[in-house]
DNA sequence: TAATATCGCTCACTGAGTTAGCAATCAGTT
DNA sequence: AACTGATTGCTAACTCAGTGAGCGATATTA
């Protein structure tokens, strides 16, 4: 009975315990674009999978492919999948023309997935333009300034981070403005 | 033959195509840290759902019914998802105790989807830590350094914004601090 | 009242992930 | 050199969250 919200009564913003949530949150104009900077962040990479004909997890392999070849059990490891699983991306990959698989110089069980051109571009491409505006905006701004942004993102991050993995309460070290 | 990365020499930090990556990204402390806020923020809610027990989408239906009951229709709006996945999102839910089913008060066809004190806590116990840190971290910034900041993310979210986006590069408006 | 639109559901299917187990290879120890 | 154990990448069988098509029920509009 007290189970459900008594909150059905008013469908836009209701006054429940949802009040604790825009109470932490959404207070400052800082706070509030913080919040959408995250938002707008997480939707770029699945909008630009969708864009190229990608899953996630194949464009997160390009990303890193661009950056030099690697083995498929790396490949795992840093996808947080199994093998079998970074297998079928390879295979995915290089069906797209994407990238191409290649035996490792000296080991002989490994086998590298490498980028192709095609697949450079497919990241580059989407990515870049990213980069270059957010450069331009960073410029304009003092180094001054820089060294308030950067202190207080790097707070920010350190509270993500403590939220991803379990919360300690009493880890106060690590994001220390 | 030319289609494949010459960087094959150089595991760690080859130099490449690569390069023109790390050019535009990674220059200043800043850019690091919004590159650094970024990833810690899209890695949260993963990390959340896989130890709730829960979908990223079910997560996600999670948070916005802590702010009022929805619809299945508008649901599949907002999740980007066909009619038949949230249905079967809102099954998965009810399974997990988390929401419940309740018949619209006036249209009969419609079908709301509450949150039951179980999912709201899984939400909030797990994400008003974060928002309290966050808060936290904002309140230790003057005025006029938040103003610095908010002015910097917004530029920065309007730049993910049109990456997510097709980016059309005239777009000059919206992002101007 | 009739035509159209919307809502939530079921059904059959797709596809990216899982676990388990495989042969091949490498590395260290006798 | 040979044996042991770990690692690498693959296949096979399966799981499950998504899709598209189509349904009855209800609401809305002409």
């Amino acid at each position: 009975m007290s189970d459900i919200s008594d909150t059905t009564k008013q469908p836009g913003h209701p006054v429940g315990p949802a009040t604790a949530f825009a109470d932490a949150w959404e207070q400052t104009p800082s706070l509030a674009a913080l919040r959408s900077l995250v938002r707008a962040g997480s939707r770029v990479r699945p909008a630009v999978a969708r864009r190229s004909g990608l899953t996630e997890t194949e464009l997160v392999t390009l990303e890193r492919l661009v950056e030099g070849p690697v083995g498929f059990a790396e490949l795992a490891r840093l996808l947080e999948v199994s093998t079998a699983a970074a297998t079928g991306v390879g295979d995915r990959l290089e069906g797209h023309g994407h990238a191409v698989r290649r035996a490792h110089p000296s080991d002989r069980r490994r086998v590298e997935l490498h980028v192709t051109q095609s697949g450079r571009e497919e990241v580059l491409g989407h990515l870049l333009p990213m980069f270059r505006a957010l450069a331009e905006l960073d410029a304009r701004f003092s180094p001054e300034e820089r060294d308030v942004v950067a202190r207080y993102l790097d707070g920010a991050r350190a509270a993500l981070v403590r939220a991803a993995e379990g919360e300690d309460p009493d880890v106060s070290a690590d994001g220390r403005a």
